[in-house]
DNA sequence: CGGGTGACTTTAC
DNA sequence: CGTAAAGCCACCC
């Protein structure tokens, strides 16, 4: 099955603990230990990411790391949304309803469509 | 080594 | 307001 190659790119990915010993982590390392870090109610955008490892014009790498990032990872991956507010990674979650559901279940409050960004948006390092 | 790709962002019309 | 296109860059094949 075709599943064996994405399963190849999960281990890889896992590893990822252990190559902190390395010098050189992995641009989606960094990725995933930031967003490890958002609170729970709060939710941040690629943008922010991206500027915070110092690459603020390639936030497009930001969404292509999490995009690759294995499940079995507890990543909070639902609380990065696009610089709208909208959870554009929802196809990820199995769909906007269920994405929208879990930031609810944080408390995370919408408006309209999208994350209400004046009360929930976190940026990362807090400063 | 080179081309394709993408959960973005911004600007332009 | 909506759609379109360009800029951006690490990772995979």
């Amino acid at each position: 099955m075709k599943s064996k190659n994405k399963a190849k790119r999960s281990d890889d990915l896992l590893d990822l603990p252990s190559r902190k010993n390395t010098r050189s982590i992995s641009f989606y390392h960094k990725v995933y230990d930031i967003v490890r870090l958002i609170p729970k109610g709060k939710v941040t955008t690629y943008g922010a990411i991206a500027e915070t490892i110092g690459m603020k014009s390639s936030s497009r790498l930001v969404g292509q790391a999490l995009r690759s990032m294995p499940a079995e990872m507890d990543i909070p991956a639902q609380r990065v949304i696009n610089h709208a507010g909208l959870l554009s990674g929802c196809h990820q979650f199995g769909g906007y309803e269920r994405m929208r559901w879990l930031l609810e279940q944080e408390g995370v409050k919408f408006k309209g469509d999208g994350v209400d960004m004046e009360k929930h948006f976190w940026k990362p390092k807090g400063k």
